[in-house]
DNA sequence: CACATTATATTGGATGTCCGATATATATAA
DNA sequence: TTATATATATCGGACATCCAATATAATGTG
């Protein structure tokens, strides 16, 4: 998996399917500036070739979710992520 | 500042002063791998030459401690860390 | 002293991460 | 149809991150 960001945006898109769009604005108001273009899809695709993430494409817009392995990879890394921070956030 | 190992050795060194191998040992629990040298003392270097960091040599040990304007920075990557992943750790 | 151990330091390079620029596709408006 | 806006996609490259290998220095042990 990409680093942070592909673990940032597999945890969003656990909350609920989103879009490019959506998950670069949710992006954008946590970290203070939004990913590019040149950032957000190619994570996206990346986690889509992991088997991470299906699409489901209607017009132009492709939203995307969570695949059971993708859940599964989710909780994996909010395990490791948790250990490596504990006590960071109070 | 380094990134997030960066980020991670100031965490620690506020709670309490430590030399380079015991940084590394720390970060072992963490994160499951011990950082190679090559990666701990350029990143305490890095941070040093910022002003993060002062140190205390003693025979051939380095103690190293935050400085004012590395607890600053600490206060402020912490609460950039706690906006974006925000709800990541419950 | 000779040897091993521990701590620190540096360098070169492999890889990862991300962006800017650009392109494609769909939708909407005039 | 032409123009505009929006969403997605890709490519090249800049920069960051980190490690393996190696080196230096101090300490401990026989």
């Amino acid at each position: 998996m990409r680093g942070l960001l592909g673990f940032l945006v597999l945890f969003l898109l656990s909350k609920k399917p989103m879009h490019g769009q959506e998950i670069a604005n949710e992006l954008a108001k946590r970290r203070g500036e939004k990913p590019s273009p040149g950032t957000i899809y190619p994570a996206l695709k990346s986690l889509k070739d992991l088997g991470f993430l299906s699409e489901d494409k209607e017009g132009k817009t492709i939203t995307y979710k969570l695949t059971s392995k993708g859940e599964k990879a989710l909780e994996i890394a909010k395990k490791r992520f948790t250990r490596t921070f504990l006590g960071v956030i109070k």
